[in-house]
RNA sequence: GCCAACGUAGCAUAGCUGGUAGUGCUUCGGAUUUGUAAUCCGACGGUCGAGGGUUCGAGUCCCUCCGUUGGCUCCA
């Protein structure tokens, strides 16, 4: 007998050979929901054995590990589905990932969307089948007979395993791969499953190696879960910034101008105004100076400050001058020669810059400097260009021109842990007047096997430290990421989720020894010696182009009222009414307020709807009663209404509500039923 | 950049196996003057992303390019 201690902190005697699954089905009852088992705190298939005392707990289908335990099964009942409607395709890995799993094949070509369906039907034709899934333990030379005609997993067989060192093969049916598991004990626990999508991927993420073809898909322990998660997919479609940019006309791309270039239309431009506005309120507030520098700057400069030849491929091409043109041309120089001295750098010329660092440098340098002059805080919304992979472009949170709430903080060594603090805190300013809690926090540090960054060991040493120092003190979670740096220094990011739940760096906080050394800034300190500045580049929103994007969806289009493109539609019900709306119209535009005047003569249903596309934070309604009490009729974004309000009262509080950056409009208390 | 899918008026969409484009909303004109998610009638608007090819004939088939979407790779 073994004893084996339950969920509930009891213990029960068992007869030793029993199985985790027959524990879990004794605890829970034939009807439970558990897909597998945790024993003694480690996750185990229902079929692990058990010989000694321990501890049991049955990990339901709805618990974080065992909806990753069933998409990790689903992945392979995925490629069971796969090779038995396409022999030749090899399967290689298949992992559960945040919102579902994948699986990756090779000789798999020309399979489209319109495949999925194919596969799905096969997959539940499968998981209906109940067939048992199987740990075996095999030895390598058992693996190796396996797996002999798949070189991918022989690939992850040889540099995986130590050698000599078996591993473990999950079977259903005729069907087996190799993996470690747990997995869950049937196909039928996967009856809810669902393909998403199908792209590509290179085999072990290398862009040299083949290329595979990836489906996706989700799958969940009921049909209630997977249809309320398909739903909710759906949903957050509509929040999608791309389809809220065009409905609310916030900006626009065209493809005349140029892939990934922003046009930001007069309803966009406005929340962006807003955005500046306030963060220039910061910069006041915590010392920074404003400046503004030019689109583009002298490749000599981008060679000092290593952008050039570090991120050439992600560059515009340099605009090379005029003269230089000229005297190339009269050499016979061709369009390919010219290409090369471009890309060595061997010709002079102008380039879009890639960054603003450079030219706030200049700033920097352009008088002596002395110990007193620290921290300086040079501030810029300033737009930079890169010539990001055609692919990658999307909306506005991948573009090639961009705004960035850039500033750059010279600093004396002794000043960096508090300057760190200070950049850090704004971000967070920022980030909690708009409401945005769902974010993470990275500090990127350097990948010790990497030769990409630049600087000497002890001076990253120090950086980092501050990095994590001011990290910590936060308050909130954050994480450490090797090969996350730049090739400079170590940064402070803030990452958020887009709807589709793309991560996407915001907000960011670098420490750079590099760059004051490689453009020689110095600075007199009080000891009369000359030093050699830090530099601290910062930008709380990161770009105006992304964090509007990103802004969008977290609002779904419904902004509060300070960044509401429009505040306030006035509507008239009639029009009897006309004067009367243009006469508050008038009032709350002399106040300042963004307002709309619909004076025409549709009916006001009608109105309501076509004016609430625009998310407004409120409409007016407009008619003889309001006409009479110079009052307003307030209607909220969701229909709420506060009936005849005096005009002066209402707009009191909506001043109050802008000033105050309220996170909502709240002016129609919420209404039940 | 790579793989796959897609690209019809401002927006949303129909158009089967090829025979010279339909609809709704928007816009404009007219009628109506209407209390909180679409009043009625009428008109304008597309040559079907661009270019080339096959064909008697292409939105519909083929090729190239551009763009979009989903991923991969990249991201100062």
């Amino acid at each position: 007998m073994i004893s084996v201690t339950l969920p509930d902190g009891s213990v029960n005697e068992y007869s030793a050979g029993i199985t985790a699954g027959e524990i879990v089905i004794d605890i829970e009852g034939r009807k439970h929901e558990c897909i597998a088992a945790m024993v003694d705190g480690s996750q185990s298939d229902f079929s692990t054995v058990l010989e000694s005392d321990c501890s049991v707990e049955g990990i339901s289908g709805f618990s974080d590990e065992g909806i990753h335990i069933m998409r990790h099964s689903a992945a392979h009942l995925l490629a069971q589905a796969v090779t038995t409607l396409y022999p030749d395709a090899k399967p290689t890995i298949g992992p559960a990932i945040d919102r579902g799993f994948y699986y990756d094949f090779a000789n798999l070509e020309d399979f489209g969307e319109s495949d999925l369906k194919g596969v799905q039907k096969k997959m539940h034709e499968i998981a209906r089948r109940n067939i048992s899934v199987e740990r075996v333990e095999c030895s390598e030379a058992e693996l190796g007979e396996m797996f002999s005609s798949n070189p991918y997993k022989m690939e992850i067989i040889n540099d995986k395993l130590e050698d000599g060192a078996g591993s473990t093969i999950y079977r259903q049916g005729e069907w087996y791969d190799l993996c470690l598991g747990p997995h869950v004990h049937s196909t039928s626990k996967l009856m809810h499953v669902r393909l998403t999508s199908v792209s590509s991927a290179f085999w072990r993420g290398d862009q040299s190696r083949e290329q595979l073809t990836r489906i996706y898909g989700i799958v969940e322990p009921t049909k209630e879960s997977l249809k309320s998660t398909m739903a909710a997919i759906e949903e957050a479609k509509k929040r999608d910034h791309r389809k809220l940019g065009k409905d609310l006309q916030l900006f626009h791309v065209d493809e005349e101008v140029g892939q990934g270039l922003i046009l930001w239309t007069p309803r966009g431009a406005t929340i962006r105004t807003c955005l500046q506005n306030f963060i220039s309120e910061h910069l006041t507030r915590q010392g920074y100076s404003q400046v503004y520098t030019p689109h583009i700057g002298k490749l000599d400069l981008y060679r000092t400050s290593g952008h050039f030849p570090y991120y050439q491929d992600s560059q515009y091409p340099p605009l090379v001058e005029k003269d230089m043109m000229i005297k190339l041309a009269n050499e016979g120089c061709t369009c390919g020669e010219l290409a090369n001295l471009m890309s060595a750098g061997d010709i002079e010329g102008y380039m879009l810059k890639p960054m603003n660092c450079p030219h706030h440098i200049k700033i920097y340098s352009s008088q002596a400097r002395s110990y007193r002059d620290l921290p300086l805080r040079l501030a810029e919304f300033g737009t930079v260009y890169r010539w990001e992979q055609s692919g990658e472009i999307s909306g506005m949170t991948r573009v090639r021109g961009f705004t960035q709430d850039d500033a750059h903080l010279f600093v004396t060594e002794d000043q960096i842990a508090g300057e760190v603090l200070g950049c850090i805190e704004l971000v967070q300013v920022i980030f909690e007047a708009l409401g945005m809690s769902d974010y993470r926090v990275r500090v990127g540090l350097r990948d010790m096997d990497s030769g990409k960054y630049v600087g000497s060991n002890e001076k990253w040493e120090l950086a980092e430290k501050a990095c994590r120092d001011a990290a910590s003190s936060l308050g909130v979670n954050w994480s450490e990421e090797e090969g996350e740096a730049a090739f400079y220094g170590p940064k402070i990011d803030f990452v958020v989720k887009d709807v589709i739940g793309r991560e996407w760096q915001l907000g960011t906080v670098q420490v750079d020894y590099n760059l004051p050394e490689r453009f020689g800034l110095q600075y007199k300190g009080s000891d009369g010696e000359m030093h050699r500045p830090v530099m601290i580049h910062r930008a709380p929103f990161g770009s105006m182009e992304r964090f509007c994007g990103v802004l969008i969806e977290h609002f779904a289009g419904k902004f509060p009222t300070w960044l509401a493109p429009t505040q306030i539609h006035v509507l008239t019900i009639s029009e009897k009414q006309v004067a009367y709306g243009q006469d508050i119209a008038a009032k709350l535009k002399s106040a300042g307020v963004r307002v709309e005047l619909d004076d025409g003569d549709d009916t006001i249903g009608k109105k309501i709807r076509m004016h609430r596309k625009f998310q407004p934070a409120y409409m007016l309604i407009l008619g003889d009663d309001e006409a009479n009490n110079n009052s307003v009729s307030i209607r909220a974004r969701n229909g709420d209404q506060r009936a005849d309000v005096a005009f002066e009262e209402f707009l009191a509080e909506l001043q109050n509500e802008i000033h105050s950056k309220a996170a909502t409009p709240a002016l129609v208390p919420p209404q039940s039923n």
